[in-house]
DNA sequence: CTTTTAGTTCGGTAAATTATAAACTAAAAA
DNA sequence: TTTTTAGTTTATAATTTACCGAACTAAAAG
């Protein structure tokens, strides 16, 4: 692969992880922002940099990082004797992902746990499956821990 | 707890349930829909019930009905000699919302090992963190097998 | 044949979201 | 001191989403 071929694949690619990243909730300019950050070899940008390559305007931009900071997915370092931000992807854990979605299951048991407490007929057909529901993500909740640990002693 | 006060308290959960549909990218309406159908003791709801308890106009009831069908949230069950549609949860494997954040797990998945493949420096900071996050993404996924195996298995 | 029932479809609108341009600011450079 | 740099803020435009009312329809009931 030439170069110029790998450098539009990236592209690209960039504008599918933005969709990606759309899916979870992000705007549209920030999930751009995010895949420009993860797909190209370029691992820090500066701010005109990301106005110039994904075509934007300054406040647009200036919002998206500003988002992105607060919510923890980029961050950016500063060299001394330079005001430029070089703003790059936030180093996570490598469970940051998984932890993510142990989350959302989390709540979702919350939410089915309140919802049988309601239930007048505990036996009743949605009562049965909630409750089969809630022990099925108890379960798989508890191996997740589980899993994380033989994860790391394997390496 | 009194009636009453039961269904005073349901229905408070319907709103809480219809924000928890909503973030994972319901319309509004149609969150409250499932929440009706999912948390209040009534099991099958007709058009005209929904339209009345939620207090929306039977064009968004209609509407997100369609949309909840379609995508295989809510079915109904027609009683003979009555028109009438009977709307209720649909009765799903207990797995579907582990199997749904498989799926989530395994379009991530996919989106790192694209990226992966178009870094030119595969010992970049970025490079690296994506091949962890890969390798360990690979260990969960084959482990959600078992562990459903296991599951069904211990009961 | 007319009326009622059980919704559906269409057109419009209000509200929310997303993005922009232009004015502004604080710090550094000239 | 003036100018330039590196953004931020503000006001607004454009787009999208969510919802409603009213007209419509197909089947059943009267």
């Amino acid at each position: 692969m030439t170069t110029e071929e790998r450098i539009r694949r990236q592209k690209e690619m960039v504008e599918m992880a933005g969709r990606f990243y759309e899916k979870k909730g992000l705007q549209p300019i920030a999930g751009r922002i995010v895949g420009l950050l993860t797909v190209m070899d370029k691992e820090q940008y500066t701010f005109d940099e990301i106005v110039e390559d994904l075509q934007i305007s300054k406040s647009s931009a200036s919002n998206a990082l500003r988002l992105l900071e607060i919510s923890g997915a980029i961050d950016y370092i500063t060299v001394p004797g330079d005001r430029k931000r070089y703003f790059q992807l936030k180093k996570r854990d490598k469970f940051a992902l998984i932890d993510e979605h142990r989350v959302t299951l989390t709540d979702a048991l919350n939410y089915l746990e309140r919802t049988l407490e309601l239930k007048a007929d505990k036996q009743s057909e949605n009562a049965v499956l909630i409750r089969d529901m809630i022990d099925m993500l108890n379960f798989f909740l508890n191996k997740f821990e589980e899993l994380k640990k033989e994860y790391i002693s394997q390496k």
